[in-house]
DNA sequence: TGAATTTGGTTCAAAAAGTCAACCAAATTT
DNA sequence: AAATTTGGTTGACTTTTTGAACCAAATTCA
């Protein structure tokens, strides 16, 4: 979060990771928003984050415009909300949960449903293929680089490997 | 990753965050999934990251079923190939790359650019609604908690803030 | 074939980050 | 007015990460 300079790499994923790369900020930004979590004592006690450390962090998701302090109406203490930016960490927060509900090892998980607010219909994360309007199979996009105005392929490393996978 | 007890949460979010909540791990699935890196030194080479915790992480990888460590053809060096564990990624990585490309600060960022791998449309990634496929917006989208048999929604606590952004 | 280089690590000391407990002042509740 | 809660700060200690040096086996080069 602090020393490394993911910069270099001019990389969105690695721009992302900058902010959110840590143990705790993604389980904060979680707690924000999907369980409505805003005051300093309701994320440590929810979390178990020692105290200095939540200082430090809710001070670096302001800086990062992720939370926003807020003084609570008719009272001086203060509340950390989402803004938008954070809300556009929704979908990759509601991504990991299908992740870590498929490959987690705990038995007794609490499993997270998603329906549209409306009409009650269940709703996932999914590849949207904007045009006609089907959702894609993860294997079946490809993905480019948009460098210096052209468009590459990520390049892959081919060569055999002895037992199976070989990558293309 | 290691002395944080998330397990207590129950949240299959924390769950994921166990395996892949620190500085390096998603930027080394960032590498074997899209630059198809694969051997120790490409890793090292273009993370920086000191060849000790490279060699911890990626043991950790293979212990969690995200890498599998393959013997190369004709050869006595290994390869560190991702799992189908690891493919599920794709979705979270790029969802990342997406809200990096949104929000990160670095102007000579390299965006990426998805693609329907045989026909070349362009492919986004979206809440998505299964019954009649429409994309659906993240505000739009109830988060339900599966605990116990019944259903119930994430509680939020509810009050009022000075400015702006009360959560309702 | 022999020598040089690369690969894939291990080991150790120093620096950085995280945890835990104690303390505190202002705000709020009783 | 007293007691409790909130939202922290401070400092000692532990853990993690870094960075550099070292190394043996594998591979490439001459």
């Amino acid at each position: 979060m602090t020393t490394v300079n993911y910069q270099k790499h001019n990389c969105p994923i690695a721009q992302a990771l900058v902010e959110l790369g840590d143990q705790w900020t993604l389980l904060i930004v979680r707690d924000a928003l999907l369980a409505g979590r805003c005051r300093f004592n309701e994320f440590r006690e929810s979390l178990g984050i020692s105290r200095n450390l939540l200082t430090v962090r809710l001070s670096q998701l302001c800086e990062a415009g992720i939370l926003e302090r807020v003084q609570i109406t008719n009272s001086k203490r203060y509340a950390y909300v989402p803004t938008q930016k954070c809300q556009d960490l929704r979908i990759i927060i509601l991504a990991m949960a299908k992740w870590g509900e498929k490959w987690g090892t705990d038995p007794h998980i609490h499993r997270l449903e998603l329906r549209e607010k409306i009409t009650g219909h269940p709703v996932t994360v999914e590849f949207y293929q904007t045009e006609d309007g089907k959702a894609v199979d993860p294997d079946n996009v490809r993905v480019l680089r948009q460098g210096n105005g052209k468009l590459e392929d990520e390049k892959r490393s081919g060569f055999n490997l002895k037992d199976r996978n070989a990558p293309t």
